[in-house]
DNA sequence: GCAAGGTC
């Protein structure tokens, strides 16, 4: 760096943001002779003045700020308009310009003006990428009126007093790399976003009828690399709850109450999916009702405070607690900061610093009527409430958390969100400087008539943070007091339950989305940054994609048929795969690896899609009815049946001839001329109820007098589908003198026939869910057609499929069992297992295992007499053993066909790895989970 | 009428 002293040189600092230039001159001003302000072109953006020495060289300062980017891109000259060309000429053909938008023109009219003045331009742009952008954007605009400027970047990461003092005296050049990764950024994003959009809204905005109310507004169908995977997060769960399929449990409830509380246990067990093997433990229970204590376990556990808080978890707990949209959040943060009262609100870092002073915040909150006590605490040292805020992963190296900057007892101008959003930035930060809450915690485990089950009991001890935390709580429950023996005289180590239930259940399937898995679900894919994602989620509403209800998202029929149409494409257009990999490109180019030409060409190859648009009008179809439009001008009559691919449309020649051709010409030559004769032809909505495929819109004609035998109506409704004997007709006296006379009518009045393929029908076929539904039907239909079974009598399955003949079988394998009641092998895993006699109605003497080993084949239940022949890991043919599983049970009880299922339910309902599903002997899942579970062959 | 990223 140049240093020298003499004259002072003039130096032009520029800030990101208002604030950051205010901050840094009056940190770099103190003691330095006197800050003075002065306005600039644009009212936001003032210009502060002192005088400052870097490395020994004497300087005048200047310092002024942009308001983020100064430059926009778009589309040069005609590529602006939406109908000037093809939207696949957007990818590559049309150029784009960088240019200063209306609004920012005070700003650059400022900077040229203090440029010219100056020899020196620092470049305070934040610590990021985009930061970096912004820096060459200003270079550009300053450098166009001064070529001899030396150009510095200041490199910081808040605003504290010694690193802003360090960055200027360590001035280093602007990073071209970093801002040229933006610059392929918003190119792709312009590209993809605005060639998507038009495509999808010219292609299919007109052709189908949409079912909602657009408000008034232009229904633009957008596409943006941000918008549509957030879309596929609502979309994809809303199928996996479409796809869910309710399955009845059940489960032992046992309680006990004393005079010192109530204990809920619960069954290690969790549930059984089946009724008979549920009844059967529970009668053993119920018969010999004595619990035994076999663990008392005390523990002592700790609850942590929330990290400090960065924009996205704000936006989180504010949807949580309060309700607020993440949009309404970031609305309320911004003016809570600009107001003074919080700190920068978009921000990604979650923790403080080693420059902050932590206790000054606190103190500021003393006087708080609601927290003021709580703040005091955390200062008195004696109550050992204060501890150093736990640090999270993430920094920007531009903020610092959230966290309060002026102490408010409520403004009087502001309402309730702003309330809140304070209280919660406040406690927040108190939160995150406290001590965890601290609980004793005691797991009692009983064995009844041999079945496992456990409470869990919750004393807090010290709620430290949760004081302060309203929104946070940690549930105590109190439970009498057990110990462990078989002593007799312990009256505590065996009791008799207050009550014992068998309850039902249902399984059930996960809920819609809110907001706050929303923003999860994006901040873990790296959708849109913390300043944006809010606006991405509000998208979704506005473009009538999804609907909020309540705190959930749901798609719309639209949101649904338009992923479900990138799906089809195959190209994972919706999924969070793509901004992903071009984010990855973004740090290749930043860090010069890859080159931001090759990153821009090849992920642009990447997406051309349109040779695909027949997806999205299938999908499209699914959910809605196609009008007679096709978007342009031409009117809708049917689709092209020769290149399957675009629609014939009607037309008029310059000579005012009618002809009905395909709209892909000259792709596709398909033409089938009308009757000269005829004078006017316009498409009806009425579609043809005779021709296929369908829909085939009617046209209504009207001829011409003169020119048409006078035992034709002058007005006819017709159809080119091939039903229409009147319109073969006079297309053939037209031909006859015309001179196209080729072979028109044969190839556009094809074959009729007698359905339609309606919507409806197309809707069944496209939907995966619905199809699977329609082919049960089927399938129940058929079974119901074929009588019931000539072995066991009952309907639901074919003879030969019946399950009766299978146990057959297990029957001759049983005579391999010890029939001992004493502790055997388990037959499945061959640890101990116990050998019971059932007590049930329908199965009275019948014996079965029930094993008790937790480590390898968890919880297993088995009719003696029909122990599949596999035994343990990796056990043999998969085919016998799923036979002899199916054939496990056949008394009736409740749940119809699934009363002859055994299921496996380990205690956490989880496959347990390194062990073998003993059905199939796949050691990757375990046996109550086993694909395989519910066929039969 | 189009994207996403800054910020007021």
């Amino acid at each position: 760096m140049a240093t020298g002293g003499g004259r002072a040189i003039k130096v032009l600092n520029v800030a990101e943001k208002p604030s950051v230039a205010k901050q840094v001159s009056s940190i770099l001003s103190r003691n330095q002779g006197g800050l003075r302000t002065r306005e600039g072109r644009s009212r936001y953006n003032k210009i502060f003045e002192f005088n400052y020495n870097i490395q020994g060289q004497q300087c005048q300062m200047m310092f002024t700020s942009v308001t983020g980017h100064l430059m926009e891109i778009e589309f040069e000259g005609r590529y602006k308009k939406w109908h000037s060309c093809d939207p696949v000429d957007l990818f590559f053909e049309a150029p784009i310009r960088k240019h200063v938008p209306q609004d920012k023109l005070d700003i650059k009219k400022t900077l040229e003006e203090e440029a010219r003045k100056c020899q020196w331009l620092v470049l305070w742009l934040d610590g990021d990428r985009e930061g970096e952008n912004i820096a060459f954007e200003v270079v550009e605009v300053c450098s166009s009126v001064n070529s001899h400027l030396n150009i510095w970047r200041a490199r910081f990461s808040s605003t504290s007093d010694r690193e802003i003092q360090q960055a200027v005296q360590q001035l280093v050049r602007p990073n071209q790399l970093f801002s040229d990764a933006v610059d392929v950024r918003q190119e792709i994003d312009l590209r993809i976003g605005a060639s998507f959009t038009r495509f999808q809204t010219m292609l299919l905005k007109d052709a189908f009828a949409f079912n909602f109310s657009t408000d008034g507004r232009n229904l633009v169908l957008s596409y943006g690399p941000c918008q549509f995977p957030t879309l596929g997060f609502v979309v994809e769960r809303y199928w996996e709850i479409q796809a869910h399929e309710p399955e009845e449990f059940w489960k032992i409830q046992c309680s006990h109450t004393t005079d010192d509380g109530t204990a809920n246990f619960n069954w290690m067990r969790e549930h059984l999916f089946d009724y008979t093997c549920a009844v059967i433990l529970y009668e053993m229970c119920v018969q010999e009702p004595i619990a035994t204590v076999t663990e008392v376990k005390p523990a002592e556990k700790l609850k942590y405070p929330p990290y400090p808080l960065n924009t996205i978890e704000l936006g989180k707990r504010a949807s949580r607690y309060f309700r607020m949209s993440s949009e309404q959040t970031m609305k309320i943060a911004e003016e809570l900061y600009t107001s003074g009262f919080i700190s920068y609100p978009r921000t990604e870092t979650d923790s403080f610093g080693p420059g902050m002073d932590l206790r000054i915040l606190v103190q500021q909150q003393q006087e708080h009527p609601e927290w003021g006590p709580y703040a005091q605490r955390l200062l008195d040292p004696s109550s050992g409430l204060w501890r150093n805020p736990s640090n999270g992963k993430h920094d920007d190296k531009a903020h610092p958390p959230i966290h309060p900057t002026k102490f408010s007892l409520g403004e009087s101008n502001w309402r309730e969100d702003h309330r809140k959003i304070y209280e919660l930035v406040v406690r927040h930060y108190l939160a995150c400087v406290s001590q965890p809450a601290i609980s004793a915690e005691t797991t009692v485990k009983i064995d009844i008539a041999g079945e496992m089950f456990k409470v869990l009991g919750r004393t807090i001890v010290a709620k430290n943070y949760l004081d302060v935390y309203r929104f946070e709580s940690w549930g105590g429950s109190l439970i009498p007091n057990y110990t462990v023996g078989q002593q007799w005289w312990l009256k505590t180590s065996q009791f008799t339950p207050t009550s014992m239930t068998l309850e039902s259940g249902v399984t059930r399937p996960p809920p819609l989305l809110s907001e706050s898995d929303l923003l999860d679900r994006m901040d873990q894919a790296g959708i849109g940054t913390d300043a944006t994602m809010h606006d991405h989620i509000k998208k979704l509403t506005d473009r009538f994609y999804a609907t909020k209800e309540g705190s959930q998202f749901k798609p719309t029929n639209l949101g649904e048929a338009l992923v479900m149409g990138y799906d089809d494409m195959g190209k994972d257009l919706w999924r969070p795969k793509l901004r992903s990999m071009m984010e990855e490109d973004m740090k290749a180019v930043s860090l010069g690896t890859k080159r931001k030409e090759n990153v821009l060409a090849i992920c642009l190859q990447q997406m051309k899609t349109r040779e695909q648009k027949e997806m999205l009008f299938k999908a499209f179809e699914v959910f809605f009815d196609r009008t007679n439009r096709t978007g342009g001008d031409a009117q809708r009559v049917r689709k092209c049946d020769v290149c399957q691919e675009s629609d014939l449309v009607l037309k008029k020649t310059q000579n005012g001839k009618f002809m009905v051709s395909c709209s892909a010409y000259p792709l596709c030559a398909n033409t089938i001329w009308l009757p000269g004769s005829l004078s006017e032809a316009t498409v009806t909505p009425t579609v043809c109820d005779r021709c296929s495929p369908g829909p085939i819109f009617k046209i209504q004609l009207t001829f011409r007098r003169l020119e048409i035998p006078p035992q034709f109506n002058l007005s006819h409704l017709g159809c080119v589908g091939g039903c229409d004997d009147t319109l073969k007709e006079l297309m053939e006296l037209s031909n006859s003198g015309h001179r196209n006379s080729s072979n028109a009518p044969a190839r556009g009045v094809g074959t009729t026939a007698p359905s339609r393929n309606n919507a409806q029908n197309n809707r069944q076929q496209q939907q995966p869910q619905r199809q699977q539904q329609s082919q049960q039907q089927q399938q129940q239909q058929q079974q119901q057609q074929q009588g019931p079974c000539n072995f066991c009598h009952q309907t639901g399955h074919a003879s030969s499929d019946c399950y009766s003949l299978t146990s057959q079988n297990g029957n001759a394998r049983s005579q391999r069992v010890n029939s001992n009641n004493g502790p055997i092998p388990c037959p499945v895993c061959e640890s101990p297992c116990s050998l019971t006699t059932a007590n049930t109605e329908s199965n009275r003497g019948r014996k079965f295992y029930s094993c008790k080993s937790t480590e390898r084949c968890s919880f297993f239940v088995c009719w003696e007499d029909e122990v599949p022949t596999t035994r343990g890991r990796g056990s043999s043919s998969a085919t016998t053993s799923r036979r002899g599983s199916r054939g496990g049970i056949r008394s009736g009880g409740r749940g119809g066909a699934n009363g002859s299922d055994v299921r496996f339910v380990s205690a956490t309902g989880e496959p347990v790895s390194g062990r073998s599903c003993f059905i199939c002997g796949d050691p990757s899942h375990f046996a109550n989970v086993c694909p395989s579970r519910g066929t039969r062959n």
